[in-house]
DNA sequence: AATTCGCCCTGTCGGC
DNA sequence: TGCCGACAGGGCGAAT
């Protein structure tokens, strides 16, 4: 489940690999990832240089050549989706590594196997790879004028890290209603990067329950909230991630977040706060854990 | 019009 | 031991 966190991450660890590598080759094969484009479509890419890597809430954009012939291909990671680097000559890892979950994890970057959909070969001879067990992933390519057009980007509310509290509060009058507050948080068009995760997490640092309608909180609630959100994203972001199923950096590695979680996939534990077991339920449709007595 | 729900998909785990 | 349902979950479209 990469969240801004884990994707910002990626992009901060691809960035001096990708940059500047011109792409030989690139390989779909598993063509439903591909949304709004012909997987034929992607050979455009071919001889184009990578020239920046940009993030937008969980979506990573890779912009390639430049002038007309400029095009973006925008992955998205879904909830099992993996991007590792391969550079010239490096070999690959056909170890995996089993997590405490159950799921296979690659150890480095890793070999082509039955997971691994999508590949960018460059010229140099390094590789980009994308593995997606649970296939929830997406790839799309346009053109740069139609970047902000496609139908997943145009919703999307202002990237969550580094949002100001003003802006954070604004918004959520304009959202709020009935919906709960998790619903917000969760709402890629109220602010985009925050999931299930940095949302579980947030509503614990700042002392309210995700299951509370959005629409009851008063401003100073609001605004602990939004003060929340920032540093839980921070602190993820400084821990390089939070590695609890699939997610891996793009050399294979862990990130570390998974140690500094407070409440996500700790119900039943005592709350680190007050000692209170930590509740589990449903909030929004998806699990969701809080303290009884942190949280109100 | 706003909100909830079911679905997509694979792999793992617990129960019987 | 093996089968099966539950669960995990981002985002979207259908249903309410």
């Amino acid at each position: 489940m990469p969240e801004l966190p884990e994707v910002e991450t990626v992009r901060r660890r691809l960035e001096p690999s990708l940059m500047g590598a011109i792409v030989r080759d690139v390989v779909l094969s598993l063509p439903r990832l591909l949304e709004g484009a012909e997987p034929r479509d992607l050979d455009v890419l071919r001889g184009l240089a990578c020239r920046k890597l940009e993030r937008q809430g969980k979506y990573l954009i890779l912009r390639f050549g430049e002038g007309r012939g400029e095009r973006v291909l925008v992955v998205h990671l879904g909830m099992s989706g993996q991007l590792t680097w391969k550079g010239p000559g490096q070999a690959v890892q056909d170890e995996f590594r089993r997590l405490p979950s159950g799921l296979a994890m690659p150890i480095g970057p890793h070999s082509v196997d039955r997971h691994t959909h999508f590949r960018v070969v460059f010229d140099a001879g390094g590789e980009l790879l994308f593995r997606d067990p649970r296939t929830f992933g997406r790839l799309l390519l346009c053109r740069p004028s139609t970047l902000d057009a496609q139908p997943r980007l145009v919703r999307l509310g202002p990237d969550a890290l580094g949002v100001a509290e003003e802006v954070f509060i604004e918004r959520w009058k304009e959202f709020r209603g009935v919906r709960s507050a998790k619903a917000i948080l969760l709402d890629q068009g109220f602010l985009a990067g925050v999931g299930n995760i940095y949302a579980d997490e947030a509503c614990h640092e700042a002392g309210i329950r995700p299951g509370v309608r959005s629409s009851t909180l008063a401003v100073a609630r609001i605004g602990a909230l939004a003060r929340a959100v920032q540093s839980v994203l921070e602190r993820g972001l400084a821990n390089c991630g939070t590695t609890f199923r699939d997610f891996v950096h793009p050399d294979g590695s862990k990130g570390g977040n998974q140690e500094d979680l407070r409440v996500y996939a700790r119900a039943g534990l005592p709350c680190l706060a007050c000692g209170t077991v930590l509740r589990k339920g449903v909030v929004a449709g998806r699990g969701t854990t809080w303290c009884p007595r942190c949280q109100s």
